[in-house]
DNA sequence: TCCAAGAATGTAAGCGCTTACATAATTTGA
DNA sequence: TCAAATTATGTAAGCGCTTACATTCTTGGA
């Protein structure tokens, strides 16, 4: 005794029509007269038919299904951009397979493919950082995409995201203008991830307009967690030449930090200033406030989906559109103290 | 001109094989003679073959895919859990579809069916509340399907979670052990969220057996954000009966209640207690430390996937699984102040 | 050297659906 | 009232893959 799912032709035995006339009444319910429909809606329910996906897929050569695929899941940073991105999909009636690839690329690359054998109409990917033979099959196959949480302008392919660079610039011009001299940095893994590589080289370039020398700069590499926030501002602290600002690639390596400063009884700002960076809701029950990039997650969400749809009935579209960051002025940014 | 996506047929055209033989080669290598596998792997890579999903599911019955649908993915609840759950199925080889429903329990149906008729071979669902069809459908097509964040007995359904309502009888309990007689709650939504419902339950139930009234208990219900907890603070401390703690129903609304605490110029735990649930990485930055429930979340997720791949196996496989969970002393509970 | 057993490959029948095209039923206009 | 136009339904050819079964090619032992 097996499973015995209802098939299109079982409807449409038990409601004497032929398979078309079922297909139709799920598809293109107007060409069927009302009272067949209705026949057959009633016998759909009763028999709690559900349409195989494989085998519409296969005939129908759409899906109304999109991918995306995001580095992890385990924090906020992504999901606010992706609930923004479902939404707007789901108002189309297509649906959203959701992947994370852990930072890997090639977990990354595996999972494009599944996604597109698996007949997604369209892709979200997060940064530019692949390989070209993904591109190249994603273009062969002229499979819609859009990249994300990072702006490049490119002559055929979309982009909706802000400048890391230029953010990350502004708010370490911010730190110079105090009077910070000593800085640090704790950032994500920088390999395979242009948004991290980005933030830092803004920190960078600031500093060297200072003529400040970022060839000894401390930058510590750790994974996004509250605790490896915390390890490494420790081991940043109890460096010889302690800094007198900290500047975290991200919110939760910041939050850790502050975390630790707290254990380690250093006062932030006073002792050590401590920056974030997107502006996850975990910066605002930080104490002091979190100094932040505010990155707008939920407009990048939003118009992803919209250039992908715009794709879908215009394969030539595409935009590269980038997005403005601000500045949120926590307390946790202040004057170095005097050096006495 | 049209994508020209590449099929079995041009991979066994170009390499003088059958298809038969191009499948074995994916499927089966071992059936096949290294020379001509060698060959047609060498072909499928410079046409950039990639299998028909569509194809597949419909010809071989099954997908080697897993669905999982949560409530949301905006926050860190079950992200940790999710993560392992996925780890354990990559081991086998499977792939993760995940959907959210916004606690919308109509959304939940919908994407259930989606997942089923995209041939999903097993699901992970959260909590018990649903339809009584959407159950049938599921053990009607067989699909195994495990409910995770929740424990209850059944004779045939497979669970794996942990007992809410005792967890935060436990909790509300070591609360009253220290005097507090006064109480309130800030509890997620409790309509169609059987883990909601059970903590207060919970904490009900150890507040009668001190045969305190809780006929007039406050309770306000709030969806899952830190502004939502905070607000929701704000109306509890200013009503005319102040309690001397508040109970929130999970590590985010405390930590709205905690920063509008010090809003309010209100010590925790001096002036009023706070108390969380889940045991969230958030939980650990809050200051003072939160007094919260932890949840073996990833337990939780790499024993869901276990049992699913089970299930696979032998289909009248069963467990119900309850995990342990254990009080995180923080200090945002301690006595209340003695009342002159 | 020859033949049976085993390994490698090919053949072809679906899997459940959509849709172009053909046919049947109904409506319309004069 | 009847042919033409319109609408509703049926027929059947795939979509790209897997796999049972049939066929062909290798082996190795007698």
């Amino acid at each position: 005794m097996k499973p015995d799912i209802p098939t299109l032709e079982d409807v449409a035995k038990e409601a004497g029509v032929s398979t078309a006339t079922v297909s139709r009444c799920m598809n293109a319910p107007d060409q069927v007269s009302k009272n067949t429909r209705e026949k057959v809606m009633k016998i759909i329910k009763k028999l709690g038919y559900t349409p195989n996906f494989g085998a519409q897929a296969l005939a129908a050569k759409r899906t109304n299904t999109f991918g995306a695929i995001v580095p992890t899941m385990s924090n906020a940073i992504f999901a606010a951009g992706l609930q923004a991105f479902q939404e707007e999909l789901g108002k189309q009636g297509a649906t959203l397979l959701l992947a994370s690839s852990g930072y890997d690329l090639e977990v990354e690359e595996k999972q494009i493919r599944s996604l597109v054998s698996r007949g997604a109409d369209g892709l979200l990917l997060i940064g530019t950082q692949r390989s070209r033979e993904i591109y190249r099959l994603l273009e062969d196959r002229r499979i819609p995409f859009v990249i994300a949480w990072n702006y490049k302008k490119h002559p055929t392919r979309s982009c909706v995201g802000f400048d890391n660079v230029a953010a990350s610039y502004n708010l370490a011009k911010r730190a110079l203008d105090l009077g910070h001299t000593k800085f640090a940095i704790i950032s994500a893994p920088l390999e395979h991830n242009d948004r991290a590589e980005g933030r830092v080289i803004g920190i960078k370039k600031a500093l060297e307009e200072e003529s400040i020398d970022t060839g000894n700069l401390q930058i510590i590499e750790s994974n996004y967690s509250i605790e490896n926030g915390a390890e490494s501002f420790e081991a940043l602290m109890k460096s010889k030449s302690r800094p007198t600002i900290i500047m975290c690639g991200n919110d939760v390596l910041a939050a850790g930090a502050v975390k630790m400063a707290h254990k380690m009884g250093l006062s932030v700002p006073g002792d050590i200033s401590i920056t974030g960076f997107d502006d996850i809701e975990l910066a605002s029950v930080i104490e002091p406030s979190l100094a932040t990039v505010h990155v707008p997650h939920k407009t990048m969400g939003r118009v992803a989906a919209e250039i992908l749809l715009k794709k879908m009935e215009n394969p030539e579209y595409h935009s590269n559109l980038k997005l403005d960051t601000r500045i949120i002025q926590g307390q946790s940014l202040a004057m170095p103290a005097k050096v006495e």
